[in-house]
DNA sequence: CGCAGGTACATGATGTGTCATGTACACCCC
DNA sequence: GGGGTGTACATGACACATCATGTACCTGCG
C-alpha cells in the first residue's frame, strides 16, 4: 500500500521543486544575459579553473558534476566549438581525453563569476539567516548521503565535502 | 568589489546544486522507466487531477509550475499528441484554451503516482529526521520568499503554501 | 465607437539532455 | 600473451527548453 506524503512533506517537497525550478531558470537567464554562458558551461569552467593546470579528464568532469557520460561528450564538444575549452590526448590512456581551459575560457569564467555569485547571493543567501544556512546545509548533507549511496563514486576522488558538522 | 561565498555558503550551494541534479535525474529516470512519463508530464497531470473537473487554463499550468509560456505550449502539444490531455476552447475568452485530463491521462497518473511517491520517499524523506524536514522546509520557505518576490503572480491565485510557520 | 496596449497562446529555430549503440583501448587472469 | 570484461569517449536520434516572433483577442479609455 502506498504511503503518501504527509501534509508537511508535501509542502516541503513542492517547495523544493519550486526552488529548483526558479533557481535554475533565474540563474540561467541572468548568466546567459550577462556573460553568454549557460549554467552548464559555467560549472565546467569553474571546475577546470580550480585545477592547478586548468585541465581535467572528461570522466572527472562527469563525476564531479554528476552528468551522464554522453552529456559530458556533447557538452564539451559544443564548448570546444565555441573555443572555451580544448582537447588533448591523454598520454597514459589512449582512450582518454583531457579537457583544457583555453585563454578564452578562462577570460569568460573570470568575467562571468562576479555577477553570478552576486545572483546566487541575491536569490539564496540574502534571504537566509546564518542559522537557516546551517540548517539548510545540514538537510542537504543528509539528502546527499541518501543519494550518493545510490551513485557510488568509481574513482577514489571525493565527490563533496563530507558534512562540515563538528 | 565582489563578495564571494564563504566556505560554508560554498559547501551549501554546491550541495544544493548537486541535490538538484541528482534528484532531477534520478526521479526522471525512475518515472520514465516505471510509467513512461517525464517529470514534466507528471507535474501537469497532478495539477489537472487536483482540480475538481480535471481541467485548467493553459496559463494557470504555467503559473503553478513556473514554466515559460512557450514551454507550456510546446509541452501541452506533445502531451496532447500522446493522448494524455485534450484541449477545449474557453467560452469566456476566445484567446484562451482549457487543458483537460483525458481518461488515458488520469489512468497514467494514477498508475504512476505510487511508485513515484515511493521514489521521493526513498531519495529524500527517508534520510531525514522530522526535525531536519522541518528545518529544510523553513529554509525553503525563506528562499522562496526571496524568489517569489522576483516573480510576482499575475492572477490572484496563491502560488504556494505561505510558510506553515506558526 | 475605435484604437492603444496588454494578454493568451502558437510556432520555428536553436541549444541542450538522454538513450541506445558503437569503437577503441586497458586490465586481469588463466 | 590472448581473450574476456570493463572503461573512456563519440555519435545519431529524439525529447525537451528557450528565445524571438506572430496572431488573435480582450480591455480600458478618449
Amino acid at each position: 500500500m502506498t504511503r503518501w506524503l504527509s501534509e508537511q512533506e508535501q509542502r516541503t517537497w513542492r517547495g523544493l521543486m519550486r526552488v529548483s525550478t526558479l533557481l535554475d531558470a533565474g540563474l540561467n537567464r541572468e548568466l546567459q544575459r550577462s556573460s553568454g554562458l549557460s549554467r552548464s558551461d559555467y560549472q565546467v569552467l569553474v571546475q577546470l579553473s580550480e585545477t592547478p593546470d586548468g585541465r581535467a579528464r572528461a570522466f572527472e568532469v562527469g563525476e564531479e558534476l554528476q552528468w551522464e557520460q554522453s552529456r559530458v561528450s556533447h557538452h564539451l564538444a559544443r564548448m570546444q566549438r565555441r573555443g572555451l575549452v580544448a582537447r588533448e590526448d591523454c598520454p597514459t590512456d589512449r582512450r582518454g581525453a583531457y579537457v583544457v581551459l583555453t585563454a578564452a575560457g578562462r577570460a569568460a569564467i573570470e568575467k562571468a563569476a562576479p555577477a553570478h555569485v552576486e545572483s546566487v547571493r541575491r536569490m539564496v543567501f540574502d534571504g537566509l539567516t546564518p542559522e537557516q544556512v546551517a540548517n539548510l546545509g545540514e538537510a542537504i548533507t543528509a539528502v546527499l548521503a541518501q543519494l550518493d549511496a545510490r551513485v557510488p563514486p568509481r574513482h577514489g576522488r571525493a565527490t563533496a565535502a563530507p558534512a562540515s558538522r563538528g
